[in-house]
DNA sequence: TCCTGATACCTTGTTAGGCATAGTATCATG
DNA sequence: CATGATACTATGCCTAACAAGGTATCAGGA
């Protein structure tokens, strides 16, 4: 039976690369959730972005796991928010990340035979 | 409450690449599934793998996506294998998702701050 | 002879990460 | 006073990759 090809998404391709973008950005200065998406936006030229439902939570959980910690920063006549800094552990996980980020992309350049330094058709 | 550190998946990395993998393979000759898996490994130096229950599904449904068209190689003496070959929609495809993949792969390093030619540390 | 490992294909059900959707609330602007 | 931007949160869904299991043939060693 005939199917319609699937199309490429950039959230597969995002998938296993969030943790690490995060800490990307944080490691660049302590910065709020809605702060980080538009940093995020920027840096990015507006190829990638974090969904709300995906940023939140994730922030969450690595508070958890001690990747980043947050205090709220809270001002006179503004809206208060959630300021989050990277920390020692975040740092050392960030590295790891960032190894195997490489090391992965670079395998599959290798592997379909394309040229890293080559720009875009 | 703490929790333990989310290890860094190749799964996940692999995830939304798959197909190109698989048509990239494709696109240097007419091979069976099994074989794909060698090939897969070979050219990664063990770095990525398909699961059989991940290949042989996906061989399936880009078949039904007529991205790929398959038949039987019958020897005598030896088991049947199936051989799948690209097809034209593949190969286009594939050019697709390489741009994609390229595009995708060249934001990351950029936001991560990371230079693509220089080696892992 | 039988057992193991490699080859070769396939299927069913699970997992988990990113997301759609919805909700709350404040502030500026027209 | 409605709208859009800012700012945070929660619930439940979707789906790609996988774990686990199955079938079968063949070579080589114990």
């Amino acid at each position: 039976m005939k199917k319609r090809t699937q199309d490429i998404s950039i959230s597969d391709l995002l998938r296993g690369n969030t943790r690490t973008l995060l800490l990307a950005i944080l490691k660049d200065g302590p910065t709020h959730g809605y702060g980080i998406l538009y940093e995020l936006e920027r840096r990015s030229e507006k190829m990638l972005e974090f969904k709300q439902a995906t940023l939140y939570p994730l922030l969450h959980d690595m508070e958890d796991e001690e990747l980043i910690v947050s205090e709220w920063d809270v001002r006179e006549g503004e809206r208060p928010r959630r300021v989050y800094t990277i920390t020692d552990k975040g740092q050392k996980e960030l590295e790891k990340r960032l190894e195997t980020f490489h090391e992965f992309s670079m395998t599959m350049y290798r592997i379909v035979g394309l040229n890293p330094n080559e720009r875009a058709r």
